[in-house]
DNA sequence: TCACAATATGGGCATATGCTCATGCTGGGG
DNA sequence: CCCCAGCATGAGCATATGCCCATATTGTGA
């Protein structure tokens, strides 16, 4: 996936976007340092960040961004909040938030005394995955806590536990079973099977949990990827669903909702054993499911956006 | 030094940093997004870069350099070698290696396990320092391995270990007392110093040994810089000096010569018992120095950049 | 309070950059 | 062996960027 293309070309650009970037050579000189044209020049520096091999960072803590996540940890007793500046108005906070969570994430992976880290799914995990560097982290185990295949069984497109240990070659547990079961004799069945035995065991003792959150409005993410009905979907909105983690549904004061949908998840909920949860999302779907998930203590770190964090101080 | 400035201003910077770089935003959207002028926006932009504040890595590993560094470890038996890639002709080495290094040096610091880091100075290792961001790391400790006062009494201007200090937060042990004594008498002196020998015996304990490298031609930096006369200059390099780390002469086969000026250096000579030293060096002037130092293994591992490591691996 | 110095600001312009398009090249299938 | 598809290349152009300069603003000392 980011591993394809033409290796030798790569090379040219990894070097364009060095001379430019570090260099501060221009497009011209790029060229002639290479015996390219400068036209290639611009393509291969265009490449280079399309690529995401030139990785920015800004270093500098915003003093706006400082105060909401001193704000966010008193307001919600989080251990840990991280607010990313916002980047425009029509810009994604997604991609504010996976560039500025991919180096905190890297951070957990850097540290040498080897972690178990638990991991959820979703779009926004593989938006923070695809911004990291590649690095050796082979000392920290990883155990998915929600199955990786689809309803229909195909592997889910937002598995995140395969991409990130191709990124640090750090051993991997994925939870190789559907992510829910449709009637209770399933959902039996797949809890009973050792390897899920084994890692929701395994996630019980993660030393860190990193989750992304889901909205349950009529785009729920859980019945666009066909996880659960339309009627389903409906069901729980009557019952209150503000959201969901790792698949498992709860209402506006964080309280998992009592309904068949909810009892058939194979995966783990959070917090597993009062093990630390670190969320990571933000944009204004993710309002209502992050604030009941703060009301609930489910999480006690969040990685958000500037606009998110000051919605969720201001109410 | 790095952290003056206006605070405000240097916070707009940062978030025009950000929303160009990260963002992609074009300038005159940033001036919009900010409400500031195009021309503001583009001054901030170049403010952020300027200041540092902008960090660019690129997370590709270039074929040539890896060779290089591989031929690095095998020809001298080195066990790391890095290999930043050129930056053009015109370009001084110390960039590229400035900024290749910083990360790695990094990636020390981040290491959660508590390291002692010996440390030595030189215009190398301030422009590394420079290249690194703020990280907290009080888990290590540091100490120097050279003194930190010149000849005339003066702070020693490359002092190294007070600068990463302030970036860490690391507690550090700077050897206070002069580089080097005037005669036999004043060595014994300094020596005999309480803190300079616990100075020394730390260093003698350091987990890691972190060096530049200096030529000794006639605008030899130990020269340059007042700690040797001209006379003494001319004396050593009769006497075979090829180089020096942290002020200690050596010849080309990296044995440590046997002159008056090379015996009353108060600080230690590497390697101390054994311990790893990685040198950090690059650029014309440092071929015959590092040649040397690799000759008589006085250093095990290197960085530097990719035409001074092609050039240390044809000959 | 005024005058002056230092710095910040925006206009205007030279140019570096990025994009589009027509053409050339390479590689696979008929 | 030829033809076509798909991609790479360079020319040309629209424009985003960077820089210089004249003016405004802020801060400082008399």
């Amino acid at each position: 996936m980011s591993d394809d293309g033409d290796v030798p070309a790569q090379d040219i650009a990894a070097r364009a976007g060095w001379l430019y970037y570090v260099g501060g050579l221009r497009q011209d000189q790029i060229a002639e340092e290479l015996g390219i044209s400068r036209q290639r020049a611009q393509r291969m520096v265009a490449r280079a960040v399309a690529e995401g091999l030139v990785r920015v960072r800004i270093d500098h803590p915003i003093a706006e961004c400082l105060e909401l996540e001193r704000a966010l940890r008193q307001k919600f007793g989080l251990s840990r909040a991280r607010v990313a500046p916002r980047l425009g108005p029509g810009q994604e906070a997604l991609r504010a938030i996976a560039s500025f969570a991919a180096p905190e994430l890297e951070r957990v992976f850097r540290d040498q005394t080897p972690k178990l880290i638990a991991l959820g799914t979703g779009r926004t995990l593989r938006a923070v995955i695809e911004q990291m560097p590649t690095i050796a982290a082979s000392q920290h185990k990883m155990v998915s806590l929600i199955g990786n295949v689809s309803p229909d069984g195909s592997a889910s497109f937002y598995e995140v536990i395969m991409r990130i240990a191709d990124k640090t070659g750090a051993p991997h547990y994925p939870m190789s079973v559907p992510v829910m079961a449709r009637d209770a004799e399933e959902f039996a069945t797949y809890r009973a099977l050792p390897h899920v035995q084994s890692s929701r065991a395994l996630a019980a003792q993660a030393d860190i949990t990193i989750v992304g959150i889901g909205q349950m409005a009529d785009d729920a993410p859980l019945f666009m990827d066909g996880f659960i009905t339309e009627a389903e979907l409906r069901a729980v909105q009557k019952a209150g669903a503000a959201g969901e983690i790792c698949g498992h549904i709860f209402d506006a004061d964080g309280q998992y909702i009592d309904h068949p949908v909810n009892a058939f998840m194979v995966g783990s909920r959070v917090p597993v054993n009062d093990n630390p949860v670190l969320c990571i999302g933000g944009g204004v779907s993710k309002i209502k499911p992050l604030r009941a998930a703060l009301r609930g203590r489910l999480i006690d770190g969040l990685i958000t956006d500037e606009i998110t964090a000051a919605e969720l101080i201001s109410r």
